[in-house]
RNA sequence: GGAGAGGUGGCCGAGUGGCCGAAGGCGGCCGCUUGCUAAGCGGCAGAGGGUUAACAGCCCUCCGAGGGUUCGAAUCCCUCCCUCUCCGCCA
């Protein structure tokens, strides 16, 4: 959520930043504009009734204890009451439609951030890697591990539908040991591990910004009113709402596995085959709560956390910049950490590492204690370190072999107990 | 799921209709005293918002959340949420 005073006091500067991402975000500025001065005109007005009121309804008591007849006096308080119970119904509407407003606007970019409307206008930052040259046709994960008998597709549809497989096996187990590696390289560098609830209250999406903007995206046990997280950034950001934390606490660096679970609504026939794009995939998440002044150096060292996995590994990728278009709602700034698929080739996204500085903390209710004494709203990032089904894919891409057997990446070895399948 | 107890400031805890934004204690901050420390003494200090040049003043709101009764609610009534204890069920 923007800072209403900063809408208020630099309209332009917001204006200007947020037609970077959608030039119809202006006239939106316009309506919380509007709406903000009404509200202000209506609380200096409620405010001044109940100054009366409650003078008025001390003087009865004082009254009272005399022995005086308050008759008139009460009449007068409860025309009072009338007149500012008219007034409130009213400033709460107006409360509550720029609030809605309020939380429909997505964050302001960073200057850093290159203009554009949609991917392809990302800006590659730099590369890693040996793109591995095969000697035959590299065959798409989705083959390999169906004839390894180590992803099953069909089952996966006959138990949840399209978009669920079954991983089965030493597919199974090459998951969870990329699970568990991963765990150990972030904890080891400063990350604390954690496991979250999967189903969390609405007002913790809205505090992280899935909603309510995007609630088509998310799954709901409506029984409980419980949603099934999208991502572990949403419990792990959220685990400090409403707390005041002091300076010293900062930073605060969490990783965690989850599954993750999305409707991928407006999705549909992208990514169909094999498991890029599934309604549920596992994710070791990195998140850190930090202090406003180094949430971009940061953002450059959570980036370079999850690219040490893919080094690691030994897979090929790229680092990208997101530009405006391609800018998440509640993300200031973006890079995309993308590994070489070379069935398809081309870069796939496997993380995505963003500075989101006090747009959710705000949503929140997240602050620090400076050491004047003054609360301020800590700064949030969150990364995948990495979305493990997709790394996963690319290991049976990068490391097959001719004969469809796949090559286990040194760093796992110890993790899977085998070095080949097949 | 059943029965009961409870949610008050950073923490503990008093407060059953007006003089309560809230006693007292602990912790915190500032002085004084004092070889140092500790103790002691005195003082300061809740949060959010409106107005404003202002972290000055004035005003409003906040005692888990939301409604209601009343001239007036931390206090009375209703609904919900959460925590704890016991029972049941259970990985």
């Amino acid at each position: 959520m923007l800072d209403i005073e900063l809408i208020r006091k630099n309209p332009e500067k917001v204006k200007n930043a947020l037609s970077r991402r959608d030039p119809s975000l202006v006239d939106t500025i316009d309506e919380v504009l509007d709406l903000d001065k009404h509200r202000r005109e209506l609380i200096a007005k409620v405010e001044n009734l109940r100054a009366l009121r409650n003078k008025k309804s001390k003087e009865i008591g004082h009254l009272r204890r005399e022995g005086k007849d308050t008759k008139a006096s009460e009449e007068e308080v409860r025309k009072l009451k009338e007149d500012i119970e008219n007034l409130e119904e009213e400033l709460s509407q107006v409360k509550e439609s720029l609030h809605n407003l309020l939380l429909r606007i997505p964050n302001l970019p960073h200057p850093s951030v290159p203009d554009g409307e949609d991917e392809e206008d990302n800006v590659e930052v730099r590369r890693w890697g040996q793109i591995k040259e095969f000697g035959f046709e590299p065959k798409p994960h989705w083959e390999i591990g169906e004839k390894l008998g180590i992803l099953d597709f069909k089952a996966g549809a006959t138990l949840a539908g399209s978009r669920f497989t079954v991983v089965k096996g030493l597919g199974a187990r090459l998951e969870r040991a990329l699970i568990n590696f991963m765990l150990d390289l972030h904890t080891s560098k400063g990350y604390q591990e954690v496991i979250p609830p999967h189903l969390v209250r609405p007002e913790i999406l809205i505090g992280t910004g899935q909603l309510p903007k995007f609630q088509e995206d998310l799954y709901l046990c409506e029984r409980d009113d419980l949603y099934l997280i999208p991502t572990a950034e949403v419990p792990l950001t959220n685990l400090f709402r409403d707390t005041i934390l002091s300076e010293e606490d900062l930073p605060l660096y969490f990783t965690a596995y989850t599954p993750c679970y999305r409707r991928e609504a407006g999705s549909h026939g992208k990514d169909v085959r094999g498991i890029i794009r599934q309604h549920q995939f596992n994710k070791v998440e990195l998140v850190k709560i930090v202090h406003p002044d180094t949430s971009y150096e940061e953002l450059e060292k959570l980036t370079t956390d999850a690219e040490e996995v893919l080094k690691l590994l030994g897979l090929p990728y790229r680092v990208v910049e997101l530009c405006t278009g391609d800018l998440g709602f509640s993300a200031s700034k973006t890079y995309d950490i993308e590994v070489w698929f070379p069935s398809q080739g081309r870069f796939r996204e496997v993380s995505s590492c963003s500075n989101c500085e006090d747009f959710q903390a705000r949503r929140m209710n997240t602050r620090f204690k400076d050491a004047s004494g003054k609360k301020r709203f800590v700064h949030t990032l969150n990364g995948s370190g990495l979305a493990v089904g997709r790394v996963l894919a690319a290991i049976l891409e990068n490391y097959q072999r001719e004969d469809g057997r796949v090559e286990i990446p040194e760093a796992l070895r110890d993790y899977v107990k085998a070095d080949i399948i097949g």
